[in-house]
DNA sequence: CTTGACCTTCCAGCGCAGTGGAAGCCCTAG
DNA sequence: CTAGGGCTTCCACTGCGCTGGAAGGTCAAG
């Protein structure tokens, strides 16, 4: 099939399914005598992976690298599952620093109340967003 | 002071202040016949807002317009405080989008282990993670 | 006078996952 | 024969917050 009915199929672009070739995680179909991509079944059982592995969190580097270790050395589960767990664990923290901005951020809101406009100096800008807050938000990332 | 003392006392690089500058966040402060760039001590102050604005969550483009804000309307409260209810919500979206994530891939991490590496079609890479993940995490951003 | 630290400008690139557009070829229907 | 829709390549751009480097000016110490 051509480029175009495949990007029908996956709900993809043609744009998208030339890039992700280019980024390694969709093979190079073979081509018909005009030039042409020409992809079988399995590409859309691959388009279908990238999607999934999306989903899941993993970036095209990670999802090219999977497909790297199934083509080398056989079923890459391992390596999946590794880098699942070290998903999960950027996840927690991802989580526990955007909670804790959220309480911060919170806090701000319900302080404002008490503080008059008037008292902000130019300079500073906006006495609701203290100095204090950088302390609580260290560069985490 | 010299844009190097500045610097210095703010944990910033010469080229981040510069940075600020062109990016409307950090007025343009008077130069010495040099063409140095002299700061007065509301620099501080200002990158100081800034800095604490970042760790708030808001970005510079926010950061200019409440400058801009408070330069043309006076003390820019209200508008500072739209600001963070909306991103409270931001926070609380991302939040739960992290948190259905991460119950996804515990999800698939725990049942990966009934699954036969044998099974996995090439084209499909891996079954760890299976094609249904993509409905779960639909385009949310 | 020279060295070296500091400053100036401008231009380029990072990472990420695409998107947009231009110039040109292929193929079929009318 | 022409129009159109599809396909090809390549290059540039998006947003965000910087960072790096080149080429050159300034200033104080030795």
């Amino acid at each position: 099939m051509r480029i175009g009915q495949l990007a029908a199929r996956t709900g993809l672009t043609t744009k998208t399914i030339r890039f992700y070739e280019s980024a390694g995680v969709l093979p190079a179909p073979a081509r018909r005598p005009s030039g042409y991509r020409d992809y079988d079944e399995d590409a859309v059982d691959r388009l279908a992976f990238v999607k999934a592995a999306q989903a899941a969190g993993l970036s095209l580097a990670e999802i090219r690298e999977i497909i790297t270790v199934r083509a080398s050395s056989g079923a890459p589960c391992q390596h999946v599952l590794t880098l699942l767990d070290s998903h999960a664990a950027d996840l927690d923290r991802r989580i526990a620093e955007l909670t804790a901005l959220r309480a911060d951020v919170e806090r701000l809101r319900s302080r404002a109340g008490i503080l008059d406009p008037a008292t902000c100096s130019p300079a500073a800008v906006c006495q609701v967003i203290p100095a204090d807050v950088v302390a609580r938000h260290v560069p985490t990332t």
